[in-house]
DNA sequence: CTATGCGTTCCGGTATATGAAACAAGTGGT
DNA sequence: ACCACTTGTTTCATATACCGGAACGCATAG
């Protein structure tokens, strides 16, 4: 490299007003996105992305040509073109090709294997695995079903439904054969768990397995994957159970975004 | 008006690229369009939209660092912000409110009253009445719910599903009080209406009411919704059927178009 | 080694986008 | 009736954002 830039390094993660040579795309990017929040006047959008408001209409009134945007009495609304686009790139998207780089970080980076699975009904499937560094892996593959309740990955799965379906799918999961303060004590597992959109998994079963899971989420807002780590429990000696928890939330939250999700 | 435009019509429904002033969004808008169909490279956008490739090259990684597309190894892909979009435009889209402009022309171009409703299981329901010219009025308000097999409408909203679907409906709305033959005629029927994509609908019921229905198509494809006109029968005497079935169909079409359907 | 195809960067000239200003049209207040 | 105020629309001279040609990098292939 050369010597001005080994100084200082420019943190500065290449934003998006790097690219130059687009000005009026940007702008009526940022329109669009200004409508995105609701409808919205002209005069708004020349005030709040200052421009002029020649410009505001300009852009607006162009968007509009191509269905992008819509006039309603409330000003402009996104239009329907975008249903058409959302709904493409939808099945364009393939989910757990999306997820596979960034479970490959996430093991490169833990020396985990890492998982991605789906719910299906009371089950959860896994679709995708990454084998980490260490000689002991966790045998799960592609294809496999287990009960929801009894993985990590199933209930991050979870995460969003109420506590009478907790409460059915735990009970389903060890056969009935379990105490209510059994019960009430995997529950109050899981509202920590909600709070902290990520899940702490030791598996039931006395096989030693220790897992840490976070959910995916669509454009919708709704969990339709998730993502864990797993190994043997005594790996985790010696790691900061935070700083994983943490790298698995923020892996799961990248592909949320690349799923569409906002918020 | 002014007397310059009174001789010629100009027909030309101001198309595109009438606005001016946006040459660089309408370039990355025909870029998007592209993508639409599936991954391309740069070059083959450049050669189809007759741009350099510089051109090319600069405004689909400004899209892209908008994440309107991203980079798979066939090239540019629909980006996960669309995902969000699309998804951010179905939550602000009313259908029923949409579709009332066009069903007022619809009314006042035919003299009929014309309906929206959808489907609720088995039955179909109307959402939206628009009042016709005639003395005689259809008395369905919006709200009711009518066995789907049983109106116009609702066959409208069931030309998507297979014959033994047909089958079911038909003979649940008689009460299975219904021959072999009867329902074998109704199921010819509704092929030809989905050949056409317009139904045809005389009452079963002896009421001398008579309706023209057809689908509403979402972006993804699946009818959600159908429009109708209805009158009594004799309104009919002196109307050419094939141009009031025309206009009830593009009607719809209209309707599917806001409603983000690209077929 | 040359050839070919694609992505990327650079740069000068000009088509193109910009904002000020003025106009149009509606709303509400006095 | 008038004015004050808001929002949408059009016009226009100017500055610059954008364009395409050219050249470079880097593969893969023959």
């Amino acid at each position: 490299m050369d010597s001005t830039t080994d100084m200082i390094e420019q943190a500065e993660p290449e934003a998006r007003n790097a690219v130059k040579g687009a000005q009026t795309l940007m702008r009526a990017l940022d329109i669009l996105d200004e409508v995105i929040a609701g409808p919205i006047k002209t005069v708004e959008i020349a005030r709040k992305l200052g421009m002029s408001k020649t410009t505001a209409h300009r852009l607006a009134h162009a968007l509009k040509s191509r269905d992008y945007l819509s006039i309603t009495p409330d000003g402009f609304a996104l239009g329907p073109k975008l249903l058409q686009l959302g709904a493409m790139a939808e099945s364009q998207t393939d989910l757990v090709r999306l997820a596979r780089p960034l479970l490959e970080v996430l093991s490169s980076e833990t020396g985990f294997c890492s998982f991605a699975g789906q719910r299906e009904g009371d089950w959860s499937r896994h679709l995708d695995r990454v084998n980490g560094r260490q000689r002991l892996r966790v045998a799960t593959i592609p294809g496999d079903v287990r009960p929801i309740a009894e993985t990590g990955l199933g209930k991050a799965l979870l995460l969003d439904e109420g506590e009478e379906t907790w409460r059915r799918l735990y009970v389903a999961s060890r056969n009935g054969r379990v105490t209510e303060s059994e019960v009430q004590r995997w529950i109050a597992h899981m509202r920590e768990f909600k709070v902290r959109q990520v899940v702490d998994h030791d598996s039931e079963l006395g096989d030693g397995v220790h897992s840490i899971a976070a959910p995916v989420r669509n454009a919708k807002g709704r969990i339709v994957m998730a993502i864990s780590i797993a190994g043997a429990t005594q790996y985790y000696q010696g790691e900061d159970a935070g700083q994983l928890a943490g790298k698995v939330a923020r892996s799961a939250r990248e592909i949320s975004a690349l799923a569409g999700y906002a918020g």
